[in-house]
DNA sequence: ATCCGATGTGTGACCGGTAACACTCACGTC
DNA sequence: GACGTGAGTGTTACCGGTCACACATCGGAT
């Protein structure tokens, strides 16, 4: 049992608890405190015991700054992020923001403002200035591909949801075979063929789902029209879904995401078309509301909090290993199926 | 013109370009360097711009560790987020991310796992010892006020939507002013008496608002029934809602945020009460598909972008000018009125 | 008795910048 | 001609840690 001082030390100054502070106290050399520190184990036990209470007593609270400094490691990723508002990058981001404190590490966000090479120019020089161990990209966009190669040079990069994934590890959601599922789902109940509606052109989420409803439907040798192309908001899907409305031969539409599914289903709504007994429709990413929907709209779950483990072990994994492990991890997607889908009333 | 090396000079190892390199280059002495880099105003201008050359030609970057433990500033801010899924929060450190992004200022998130007092502790724990120069709370609940206090004695601290706005800047959406427009949009269309499902027990928000529907009831001297309380989530929203549609006086309901509405929405359809001619109801927060719902939903519209760069600057200020102005900042919520109100269908 | 290795601890240099201060030089003033 | 002044630059210590290495002590093998 070691005497010490009262625990709340005014420490005479303001100045807050260096080493020094604690070595001094415990009369023991700054390489000492640093062993305890660090968990180096050739510290006698009644040494690290002694400095750990003075550490204790003194409210010491080692200087990550410093020990980043002398170590070349900030434990602390960076991430970009572009628009974190829509529901699928903010789980994500979530996800990330979760599983990058379960590691033990910080977490360091900066904006994308636009998706130019400019501006990703810029975010990229930031973040490299910024001295993070390493970079996950949120970049669903095809267009910040280059970008965020030439950023891979000097630093270990992870890519989420982007077309990287020959450059660098990526970890994304499986939306090829999600919207094969779903394309298959409407296949199976009986309609003869599938609409698409899908999201904007250059992003790689919205290009892979369309791949994989072109892929389902060639399997089934059924007709594949053309999609429509939307912008991922209800409003282009509202707009767009008062579109296919006037199709009568419509009787079976996969939305590439569930806001944009909101939309249709309103529009098909106020046509006069009901859901499902006339149209089924499918959507992705299962929005909270998906459920509440009228009616209950089916559609595919991705697991974001395992996108977001994925992203920080893939990084975490980097940065160990030297030759990086050249994988893209699959995230899978489940088909949630609720009332928004039916056989076709009369199966043509 | 000055003649320079090529520029992409391969720096012979692959030791990143410090300030030594960039000096001895340039031939002057690391402070002048510095100084360049800093905007010093005593640099002339002839050494200024062979300086900035060498700094291009040599694609150097300043270490900012190393500037920030020389200067004790990292131009970083800290937020603590408490799940950052649902659709406010995310909102929220979305706006925060981009405004401390347009302020120059890095940011590092950090998860709350938990409200207790513990999880709380260890948080705060971690950021302060990550060196950031200020803190962003988003803490909601009122228990994490103690923690935050304890915190804010060590760090600037700005509190977002938290019940410590008597102790530290606070910055906060008018829940209050936005719940009363509420109520009173519903009276004055009429409705005699408005019922209230509340937000969760313990948290700020939840309480202002049903504060402010309680002013507006009182103010308009009308009868104030118990109001019922939800866990924010459409599933209460949904199970509450049947309970709601089962009392034939309702006419007229103020949900404490959309998601629940949502839910209330689902619930008064499959009981056969229609919106908003049997019902009127108004949600707050404005999600994304409170438009195209069925009906589109009215509900208060708060200003999320504009709580982020409040919350910044209020930080901001606070480490400019050490005594920090007391304020709380109320950013004003709008009300929008969609298809789910309207007056009475027979007044009583 | 000597040498060895393992264990525990201390010393000095270093990470990459910045701050305080010192110095030089040209200029204008008395 | 001595002196103060301000511009422009360099010197040195320092921020708070870590790393490589040196050193002392001790038990056991030779």
């Amino acid at each position: 049992m070691t005497t010490l001082d009262p625990p709340a030390e005014p420490s005479a100054t303001d100045r807050p608890v260096v080493m020094a502070d604690v070595a001094k106290a415990a009369g023991v050399s700054l390489q000492t405190v640093s062993r305890v520190l660090n968990a180096h184990p050739r510290v006698s036990l009644e040494t690290r015991q002694r400095v750990q209470a003075v550490m204790r007593a003194l409210e010491y609270r080692p200087n990550s700054t410093a020990r980043a400094l002398a170590t070349g490691r900030t434990r602390s990723i960076g991430v970009v992020t572009f628009d974190a508002t829509r529901y699928g990058p903010a789980s994500t981001l979530s996800g990330i923001i979760n599983a990058a404190g379960e590691a033990g590490y910080l977490l360091t966000v900066v904006p994308l403002p636009g998706t130019d090479r400019l501006s990703a120019r810029a975010t990229v020089d930031r973040l490299s200035r910024s001295s993070v161990d390493g970079i996950i990209a949120i970049a669903p966009q095809q267009e910040l591909a280059h970008s965020l190669y030439g950023l891979a040079q000097q630093l270990p990069v992870v890519a989420l949801d982007s077309s990287l994934e020959e450059y660098v590890p990526a970890v994304a959601v499986d939306e090829f075979e999600g919207a094969r599922q779903a394309t298959r789902h409407l296949l199976e109940l009986g309609h003869s063929t599938v609409h698409h509606l899908a999201g904007p052109t250059g992003w790689v989420a919205a290009r892979e789902r369309t791949e994989g409803w072109r892929a389902a439907a060639a399997e089934a040798k059924t007709s594949v029209p053309d999609p429509l192309i939307g912008d991922w908001t209800t409003e282009s899907g509202y707009r767009l879904g008062r579109e296919l409305a006037r199709d009568p031969d419509l009787t079976a539409l996969f939305v590439a995401n569930d806001e944009m599914a909101l939309g249709v289903l309103r529009a098909l709504h106020e046509s006069g078309r009901r859901v499902p007994e006339d149209v089924s429709v499918v959507g992705f990413d299962d929005i909270p509301a998906a459920a509440y929907l009228a009616p209950p709209l089916t559609t595919l779950r991705p697991d974001f909090a395992e996108v977001g483990r994925e992203s920080v072990s893939a990084l975490l994994h980097q940065l160990d290993h030297d030759p990086p492990s050249w994988q893209t991890v699959r995230v899978p997607a489940s088909l949630i199926v609720r009332h928004s889908t039916s056989s076709p009333r009369r199966p043509s």
